[in-house]
DNA sequence: CTGTTAGCGCGTTCAA
DNA sequence: TTGAACGCGCTAACAG
C-alpha cells in the first residue's frame, strides 16, 4: 500500500496526504481525521526506503562482527547486540548487522557498509591500538562510537570499561591477600583493552614496590582455547604464580580448568581473577572472582549515543568511562603458605 | 559520488554509465572502459536505497532476536548470527537485526519490518508450536525459513535439529548403560521442539518397555537460571532418578551443579546429558555428554535457504533435518549400584 | 487549506 | 551505440 493509492482512494492529492500524516498544520482537521482513518484502515506504511532516499539518510546503524573462525564467539557481543539493538529500535533506526572473518574483509565491509549508504552511523567494537576501520571512518567523516578506545589523531566518541581501575584495583587487593607472585594473561597486544589491563596490573605493583617481572607475563587469544596454553606454561614453571590474573572470564575458567588438572586447588594453593562477570564466571567451581562490566547497559549507551552522535552532539561530550567493579567469589583467597 | 556527477565528469548520460557498470551488451568497450576506470578512481559505489528502491526489493534479511530482561542471552544465539551473517554478506544481502523483548512486542517488529519493506525476507528463530509470527508471514506472503519447525496450516522452508531421534537415541544409550529412572527437563512446552525432545524420550522409554513417570518430568525456561530449580526438585525426590536429559547445556550445566551441591556425584550416582555441545560442555567437570549441533553451520544453511526462498524455489525442497550425534564425555556412566 | 512541480539516485523502457 | 524520459515512493518548495 502506498501513498498514491490511499491518495487516490480519497481524491486528495498525495501531497496533502502526506502532509496530513505527518502532522503539518496547514491541513485542515476533517481532511486530517479521513486520511488517518484510511491509513489505518488499509494498513498503510511508509516504505522506509523512499523515505531514506528522500530524506538523505538510510535511518540505520550498522556494526561489524568480526568472527573467528573455528571458534564459538564470545556471549559478549551478543549481550552488547541486545542492548543497542533494543535502543535503536525505540528510536525507529534499523540496525544492519555483518558478520566476516577477522581480517581483511573487515575494513571492506565498513566500506561497504558506508558507501553503499546502507548506515548513517557505524559502531565499532573490540577497538585496537592503531585501528584502521577508525582512521577510514575518520577520514570519511562518518559519524561513528567505538565501545572501547584507541590510539587516534582526534578525539573520538567512546564507551568503555575503566579496565586500568580495575585491573589495579583486582592487583591491589590481591597483594593485600598477601600475593607477590601475580601473573597476568592479558589481551593481544594489539587491542587497545590490553594496555590498559597491564598498566592497571604495573600501577599496582608498583604503588607496593614489587617489580614486573617478564615470566609474569602472557598473552592469549580472548577464546575459549585460548587460555588454557597461557595458564598451563605459567603454571608450570620453577617457581609459579599464587595468583592469575586473566583478560577475560572466558580465559579465567580456561585457566581453572588447567589447574585442577595439573591438581593445584584453588583458591587455596591459587587465586584467580577474571573480567566481564558473564553468566558462567557465577556457576564455575568453585565461583569465579571477577570484574564486572554490565554489558547490556553499555550496548543501550552506545546506541544513545550514537543517536546523539547523529544529532550533532559533540565526540568531546560522548566519552564515557565505566567502573568495572570488583566481584569476590571463592576463587580467590590468602596467598599460599607464608608466601 | 552519485552516477550523475560521474557521468558529467565524463560528458556522458547517466543512463550510458548505469549500463557500462552492469554489463550491458550496448555500449562500446572503449566507453566501457573508460567509465569503469572512472568509477573506481572516484570511488563510485552505487546508492543502495535508490537502487532497492527502484527494483521494489530492500536487499535485505531479516531477523528478530527476542531478548529476555535481565538475562544473559543464549550464545546459541551468536553462533546462529554469525553464520547467517557470513553467508548473507557473501550474496550482497544485508542482515537487519530488531533486538525486542519477548511478548507482544515480538509481533510489531516484525510487522515494521516486513510492512516498513526493510527486509525481502525474514529468518524465524526459536520457533513455537502455534506460532503467530509465522501465522503473521504466511498470511502476507513475506519469504521466510524457520530454524525449528512449527505446527502450520501449510508447508514452511525450516532447519531443525532431529531432535526427536537424537533424544531417542540418548535415552537408549542410558538405558543400555542400565539406568531405568530416567528424568527429562524439558524446554517450555510452547516450544515445537520441546515436543520433539520429549517425543524421542517417550520412545526410547516405550521401545523399552519402561512406563513414563511423570514425577520425573519437569520444564524449565532455557536460560542460566532455569535448570537449577527444576534439578533441584528432581533430585531431592524420595526415589531421585539416576540420569538426567537436559534440554540444552546451560540447563545441564545448572543441573550439574546443583547435583555437586547436594553431594552426588556425576557420573557415580547421577548421569546427566546436555544438547548443542557449547564450548562450556567440553570444558566443565566432568566433562558434559551432550548432543552437538553445528550452530554455525545451521545459519549458514538458513541464509542460503533463504537466498534460495527468494530465488523462488519451493519450501517443500527448502525443509532439512540435522542430526545431533551424541557425544559421549564424562558426565555419563553405568547405573549406580544393581539398579 | 490544497494541488502542482520537482527531485532524492537509480534502472529501464523507447527513440534516435 | 547512446541519450531523453519516466517511474520507484516519498517529502518539500512554491503556487493558487
Amino acid at each position: 500500500m502506498t501513498l498514491k493509492r490511499v491518495a487516490q482512494d480519497l481524491n486528495l492529492s498525495v501531497t496533502t496526504v502526506s502532509r496530513a500524516l505527518n502532522g503539518y498544520s496547514d491541513v485542515s482537521e476533517s481532511t486530517r481525521e479521513k486520511v488517518i482513518d484510511a491509513a489505518r484502515r488499509v494498513g498503510y506504511v511508509p516504505n522506509r526506503l523512499a523515505q531514506a532516499l528522500q530524506r538523505g539518510t538510510a535511518e540505520a546503524v550498522g556494526i561489524i562482527l568480526p568472527s573467528q573462525f573455528g571458534h564459538f564467539e564470545d556471549p559478549f557481543f551478543l549481550e552488547l547486540l541486545v542492548g543497542i539493538g533494543e535502543r535503536l529500535h525505540n528510536a525507529n533506526l534499523d540496525l544492519v548487522v555483518c558478520a566476516v572473518p577477522e581480517g581483511p574483509a573487515e575494513l571492506d565491509a565498513y566500506k561497504r557498509l558506508v558507501e553503499g549508504r546502507r548506515a548513517d552511523a557505524i559502531i565499532v567494537a573490540r577497538t585496537r591500538r592503531q585501528d584502521e576501520r577508525i582512521d577510514y571512518l575518520i577520514d570519511r567523516g562518518v559519524p561513528f562510537v567505538t565501545h572501547g578506545r584507541a590510539e587516534t589523531r582526534e578525539p573520538i566518541a567512546f564507551i568503555d570499561a575503566d579496565a586500568r581501575t580495575a585491573f589495579r584495583r583486582s592487583t591491589r587487593r590481591l597483594i593485600e591477600l598477601g600475593h607477590r607472585r601475580i601473573a597476568l594473561i592479558g589481551a593481544p597486544e594489539e587491542l587497545f583493552t590490553a594496555g590498559e589491563r597491564k598498566a592497571g596490573y604495573e600501577d599496582a605493583l608498583r604503588e607496593a614496590g614489587i617489580a614486573f617481572d617478564p615470566n609474569l607475563y602472557a598473552v592469549t587469544k580472548l577464546n575459549e582455547r585460548g587460555g588454557t596454553a597461557a595458564a598451563e606454561r605459567l603454571l608450570q614453571a620453577e617457581t609459579r604464580p599464587t595468583a592469575l590474573l586473566c583478560a577475560n572470564d572466558t580465559v579465567a575458567l580456561g585457566a581453572l580448568r588447567i589447574a585442577r588438572r595439573l591438581g593445584i586447588t584453588v583458591p587455596e594453593e591459587l587465586s584467580i581473577v577474571g573480567f566481564d562477570d558473564l553468566p558462567m564466571a557465577a556457576q564455575a567451581e568453585p565461583a569465579l572472582t571477577t570484574m564486572r562490566q554490565d554489558i547490556r547497559r553499555a550496548g543501550a549507551r552506545l546506541a544513545e549515543m550514537t543517536c546523539a552522535r547523529l544529532g550533532g552532539t559533540a565526540v568531546n561530550d560522548l566519552q564515557e568511562l565505566l567502573e568495572a567493579p570488583l566481584i569476590e567469589r571463592e576463587s580467590t583467597g590468602p596467598a599460599p603458605g607464608g608466601a
